[in-house]
RNA sequence: UGGGGCGUGGUCCAACUGGUAGGACACCUCACUGUUAAUGAGGACGGUGAAGGUUCGAAUCCUUCCGCCCCAG
C-alpha cells in the first residue's frame, strides 16, 4: 500500500520533522489542512489551492454525505476526480458535527441520530457508516467517529464520551478492515481520535485504549472548544507522551497562527482549522505584525500591501485600501482575496517552522510570534 | 396665485392620532479554533424644519414663517 509516514528528525522541544506519503502525494510535516468541509476550501479554487502550494485538505463526511451523497460521489470517480483535486484529502468524519450540531442530534450507542440542518430529514451516523462513507469519498486518510463534546465537561460526562469514543474505534477499525479483507488492500489510512475533556488521567486512558487498536495514526480531538491555551497544550502533552513515535499525531481543530509552534513542539505534525478561511470572510487578516482587521477606518488611505514581508500573489499586487473598500462594498473578491491570503500564510508559517526544526530554532520562531501578536498590526 | 400633502439621527422610514423618540441600512468596534458561519455581537449618532401657542405633558393639536412635492390655473 502506498502508505507511509517517517520523521526525519526531532528537535530539543520535541517537534518531529517528517513526510506523509499517500497515494495522492507526499506532504511534508509539520503541516496544516486547509478546511474544504464541503469538498471546496471557501472562496478558492484548486488551482489556487495548487498555486498555494496546498498538498493536502480536509473534507466532511456529514455534509457530503447529505449533499451531493456519498453514492454520487463514489459513481463519479471519487472525491479527488469529482472536486478535481489530485493532491491528498482527508475527510473527517462528522464526529465535530456531534458537538456542533448539537441541536439537531441525539447519541446512542449504535450512533448519532441527526436531523439533517439542511431540510430536516433524519439520518443515522453509525462508526460503520461514517467509515463506509468515507471509503466511498475515497479519501486518503480517514477519521473514525468520535464523540466530541463541550467544554468544560463534568468528569462523568466526559468519561462516557471516552468510553463510547473508544468502542466506536474499534468498531470503525473493524469495519474498514473488513473491507480491506474483502478488496485485498487498504486504500485508506484511519486515524482514532483521542478524547478525555479536560482530564489528563482521562486523556491518557484514552490514547491507552486506542493505542490497543494500532492505528496508522492518531489525533487529538476535544480541544480548543474553548478551554485557555494552556490546557490544550496541557492535555496534547499527555497524549503525545504516550503515542508511538513512528505514527503522524494530528491536533484537530487548531489554532491560532501564534499557536501552532507550540502544538508542534509538542510533538504534533499534522493540524487543521477554519480560521484562516472564516476569518478571512470576516475581514479579519492575519500577518507576520498580527492581525489586521482591514475593515477598520485606518486602513481606507493606506496604500501599503496586507502584509509587507508576504510574498503571496495578494500582498504582491494590492493594497489594503482595496481590500477594505472591497469588504466595505460586500465584493466576493474580498473573500477570495483574502482567503487567499491567510490560507498563504497559514502555510507559509508551516514552511517556516519545518525550516526552524531543521535548524534547530523552533523555540524562537514560537515566541517570536507570541510577541507579534500580542504586540498587534503595524 | 389657489387647493392639497410632507418636513423625525448620514439615508429610508416608524412612533395606539397627545404620554416623554424606535427600526433598517450605512458608520465605528469586537469576536470567530475537526465550518449549520460572505456570520454574529456591541457601540456612536437625532429631541423631531424654525418661532410662538394650547396642555400636567406635543413628533403628534393650533398660528405664522421657511423648504420640498402634487393638482389646478
Amino acid at each position: 500500500m502506498n502508505f507511509s509516514f517517517e520523521v526525519s528528525r526531532t528537535d530539543p522541544t520535541g517537534a518531529r520533522r517528517g513526510r506523509l506519503t499517500t497515494p495522492h502525494g507526499v506532504i511534508q510535516s509539520p503541516f496544516f489542512l486547509p478546511v474544504g468541509t464541503q469538498a471546496s476550501v471557501k472562496a478558492l479554487t484548486q488551482e489556487a489551492l495548487e498555486e498555494l502550494g496546498a498538498e493536502i485538505i480536509l473534507a466532511n463526511t456529514y455534509h457530503l454525505y447529505l449533499r451531493p451523497g456519498h453514492e454520487l460521489i463514489r459513481k463519479l470517480g471519487g472525491l479527488h476526480q469529482f472536486m478535481s483535486w489530485p493532491r491528498a484529502i482527508l475527510t473527517d468524519s462528522g464526529g465535530y458535527q456531534v458537538f456542533s450540531l448539537s441541536e439537531l442530534r441525539r447519541i446512542a450507542d449504535e450512533g448519532v441520530r441527526f436531523r439533517s440542518h439542511l431540510d430536516g430529514s433524519e439520518h443515522l451516523l453509525t462508526p460503520e457508516k461514517a467509515a463506509e462513507i468515507q471509503l466511498a469519498l475515497g479519501s486518503d486518510i480517514a477519521m473514525v467517529l468520535d464523540e466530541c463534546i463541550e467544554t468544560p465537561a463534568p468528569r462523568d460526562k466526559a468519561e462516557a464520551a471516552l468510553k463510547r469514543t473508544s468502542v466506536w474505534a474499534r468498531r470503525a477499525r473493524s469495519y474498514l478492515q473488513q473491507s480491506a479483507q474483502r478488496n485485498g488492500d487498504l486504500p485508506q489510512w484511519q486515524f482514532g481520535i483521542v478524547q478525555g475533556a479536560t482530564f489528563p488521567d482521562l486523556r491518557r486512558e484514552s490514547a491507552r485504549q486506542l493505542l490497543e487498536l494500532d492505528f496508522p495514526g492518531y489525533a487529538v480531538g476535544g480541544l480548543a472548544v474553548g478551554e485557555p491555551h494552556e490546557i490544550t497544550c496541557e492535555m496534547t502533552r499527555e497524549v503525545t507522551a504516550l503515542l508511538p513515535k513512528d505514527r503522524p499525531r494530528y491536533l484537530m481543530g487548531v489554532g491560532r497562527p501564534e499557536q501552532i509552534a507550540d502544538y508542534v513542539a509538542l510533538g504534533i505534525d499534522m493540524m487543521d482549522c477554519v480560521l484562516p478561511t472564516r476569518a478571512a470572510r470576516h475581514a479579519c487578516l492575519y500577518t507576520s505584525e498580527g492581525r489586521v482587521l482591514i475593515k477598520n477606518a485606518r486602513y481606507a488611505q493606506d496604500r501599503r500591501p496586507v502584509d509587507s514581508h508576504c510574498s503571496c500573489s495578494v500582498c504582491c499586487r494590492y493594497s489594503r485600501a482595496y481590500l477594505r473598500h472591497l469588504f466595505a462594498a460586500g465584493e466576493l473578491t474580498a473573500a477570495i482575496l483574502a482567503t487567499h491570503h491567510n490560507v498563504h500564510f497559514y502555510l507559509d508559517i508551516m514552511r517556516q517552522i519545518r525550516e526552524a526544526i531543521e535548524f534547530g530554532n523552533l523555540a524562537n520562531f514560537s515566541s517570536d510570534m507570541h510577541a507579534r501578536y500580542a504586540a498587534g498590526p503595524a
